[in-house]
DNA sequence: CTTTCGATGATCT
DNA sequence: GATCATCGAAAGG
């Protein structure tokens, strides 16, 4: 009887992105269960960490088990959660989530939209959950934030990331199978 | 169902 | 000036 991953923020992000599937979320008391994410790694030229310590990425190259948020788009922020990879800083976006706790203050974040909308996608989770820039380099362990590893093993799938210009054949796209919250269909 | 496009601001060249 | 880990509305098949 195989016990649930636990999350490791010390290896890969392939596998953090991976085992994050099925975890749960939640952001001063609002969020869900994890139903998609991305892994960004070190040496990945889509990644925010790729070229290096920066202003921006700062969060990436500081503690695991931490957040990085940045805006995308002038308009979204968004949720990585930061792993360690072989010294480099490297994360995993957090894509999709089924909602669980809070729905009220969801909806009233998100405005009219169908409920398997609200946060289906990485810049409608950040909106959802409250995510500002305030959270970038917060502790993950902590208040605000809370995250528990998926009670039970979940079927994961894989297919190629969303949205980028490099590297897009990389299968680093993760979803829980048969989940009708991600934002996406997978292959 | 699909594609296109504007919003909006930080970052890159 | 161009690009970007996006979203939502609009237009086209």
């Amino acid at each position: 009887m195989p016990a649930a991953a636990a999350l490791d923020f010390q290896g890969s992000s392939v596998d953090l992105a991976r085992a994050l599937i099925g975890a749960v979320l939640l952001v001063d008391g609002v969020g869900g269960r994890i139903v998609e994410t991305e892994a960004y790694d070190a040496e990945d030229p889509a990644s925010h960490s790729h070229r290096g310590p920066d202003p921006r990425n700062a969060s990436m190259f500081g503690p695991p088990g931490h957040a990085y948020v940045y805006r995308s788009y002038g308009i979204h922020w968004c949720l990585n959660l930061v792993c360690r990879e072989a010294g480099h800083g490297a994360g995993v976006l957090v894509r999709a989530i089924e909602p669980t706790h809070g729905q009220e203050r969801m909806r009233a974040r998100r405005g009219p939209v169908a409920d398997l909308l609200l946060c289906a996608g990485p810049g409608r989770v950040g909106q959802a959950l409250g995510i500002t820039r305030a959270h970038d380099g917060l502790p993950l362990d902590r208040a605000p934030f809370a995250l528990r590893s998926a009670p039970q093993p979940v079927e994961v799938i894989v297919g190629p990331r969303i949205g980028i210009s490099k590297a897009q054949e990389m299968p680093w796209r993760f979803g829980l199978q048969g989940s009708c919250f991600v934002s996406r269909r997978f292959p």
